[in-house]
DNA sequence: CCGTGAAGATAAAACCTTTTAGCAAATATT
DNA sequence: AATATTTGCTAAAAGGTTTTATCTTCACGG
């Protein structure tokens, strides 16, 4: 109703400049020799009134808008979620606000919103990528935009980082699966995709299967295709190769695997899947997780971004975070 | 790097004023008889130099941001994460961003995200409301700044809003658990809360146990407890009251009933609750969900929203999104 | 030849800040 | 006493748009 007070209203109504309520605002007083009176004055002041600055304003003429940018492939899916949430918190802990979207594995539309949220003066950029991102990425730091890659990064492209120790987890988590028995067989389910995270697992995975002299046995599901296919998919997999256990890539895999165990009754001894998911505690057999750490990648991803924003990088970040293995 | 091109740039370069620029870029050639030939060249320079308006000014002169922001309980909740998700896409398709934050049940958080987001401007609240919120948002519909609530709305406010069909939901649900025997025992777990979805979802459980002459038993947990506090006591209840089925008001409790009765070996027959979820299809006995139409919901909040942005409001809009039963 | 209206464009104000450069008075230095 | 420095404050520019009001030119009817 009322229009908003604006600081040159604050000035009018105190008779003073708005150089000097501005500076008092922003914390200059001391620097600009404004008065205690006169700080306290205005101080005073706005408080009675309940003046807000406008941000928009604000944005406009120092460049940054104290907003980031948050780019996933899917914001319903459990990972990202909850790293947005915790994201979301560490953010508003420097005064930043978040604005989000889902790429959905649409290179075109992912190009698009990135380029919308540089329109828009964001002041950086936090993307899991999705392969196909690496140009209009690569465009990004040519522009001395700030961004951090998380979950993933890409080839070929110099930037801040912070992704799970998925090497080491697939291993680990292969091994709880492993066996002397030479008989035991053990497979992994991943997806049909380059992205070095899965690269990673699939080496650890690799790996500890080869240290016991066993068969390394791989699937690789197709992104896009509807769920039933991929049920099916992984119980073909299973039954072919009469696995006793499986490592899954994903979350979302996992939940495929003991849909397809639950619907053709399949029989395993032993599961492990990368994420923690509140149902592997609940099925049967109960799925053991390669739990990233969801805070503190959400923590670095955050403290890398702001710290470059504000120039005080030192050059690239690249961190690697621990997985912890819950055994089930 | 090489500072982004302005509209004066534009105009000097074609020798030109930045108004009929301006004019051209926002479609209102025509309206101001701007001659054909000089709306071309514009927008072949235009074009030609990529040039992108500062949406920052242009929200600055006009008022909008074109931002929406997003509040709710916990972004990582998945029935929130995936309405967060849909409503992204909605926003998109009328030019929207959305910033989000969880409120995390902290009245005072969700306060001041409230004001700083009304102090950037944004250009209309979608919300799901936690009791306490009542005069902040009062002051938002005051100060005319266009709110949506959804999965809840507060008594004694005003506003638009989109809620599933909870009563009636609710009501199915618990006839699924029913059983004409008179000794089929139903409980309901729900929580502490005066939320009007949680006394919708339990008048209709009430109302279907009374209906078969049937005792009422209901169980409410508190919100901030642990979970394992929320453990024992479902156990508790379940036991108490010999139940032979449960209806779980919202998803996270129906998990920590899960797990409930895996940990105390608990057998029931029948188990429902509101809210779908991937677990639910796996776990013994399986649970039967109360299914939510959250594309729907999506959709009817943001249309609504950005009609009152838009002026084209028709009053108050409150919906009521019918559930899908999905029985297992 | 004058007055009217339309066509085609524009100057300048407005949106609300931050920040640079500078002014006047008070104080310190020589 | 004259000059230099500091103190306390401010005018105005800058940031990039949109929009109002106005200006010039040309065509047309009378």
């Amino acid at each position: 109703m009322k229009k908003r007070l604006s600081i040159s209203d604050i000035a009018n109504n105190l008779g003073i400049s708005v150089t000097t309520v501005s500076f008092i605002l922003n914390d200059k007083a001391k620097e600009k020799r404004i008065s205690e009176a006169m700080t306290k004055k205005v101080l005073d002041y706005v408080d009675k009134v309940g003046y807000k600055p406008n941000q928009l304003a604000k944005s406009l003429r120092t460049g940054k808008s104290k907003t980031l940018g948050l780019l996933v492939e899917d914001i319903s899916n459990s990972f990202f979620a909850n790293i947005a949430d915790q994201i979301e918190k560490f953010a508003y802990d420097f005064g930043y606000h978040i604005v989000y979207c889902s790429m959905n594995n649409d290179v075109n539309r992912a190009k698009e919103l990135i380029e919308l949220f540089y329109d828009r003066q964001i002041d950086g950029f936090i993307i899991a990528p999705t392969e196909g991102l690496t140009e209009v990425i690569q465009k990004l730091l040519k522009n001395n935009v700030p961004v951090v890659l998380f979950d993933r990064h890409l080839e070929d492209l110099e930037t801040n980082f912070v992704i799970s120790e998925n090497h080491r987890g697939a291993y680990t988590g292969t091994c709880l699966l492993l066996n002397e028995k030479k008989s035991t067989r053990v497979g992994l389910v991943t997806i049909d995709s380059r992205q070095l995270q899965m690269q990673g697992r699939m080496d650890g995975y690799r790996e500890a299967v080869e240290s016991l002299g066993k068969e390394v046995l791989i699937t690789q599901i197709v992104r896009a295709q509807p769920e039933d296919e991929t049920i099916l998919q992984i119980r073909d997999f299973i039954q072919e190769n009469r696995l006793d256990g499986v490592l899954f890539a994903t979350n979302y895999l996992a939940i495929s695997g003991l849909k397809a165990i639950k619907r053709y009754n399949l029989s395993l001894e032993k599961l492990v899947s990368f994420d923690e998911n509140a149902l592997f505690s609940l099925v049967d057999p109960a799925v053991s997780a390669i739990s990233q750490n969801l805070q503190e990648i959400a923590r670095q991803v955050v403290h890398i971004l702001i710290d470059e924003i504000n120039g005080k990088s030192k050059g690239l970040v690249q961190v690697v975070v621990p997985c912890e293995v819950i055994v089930r």
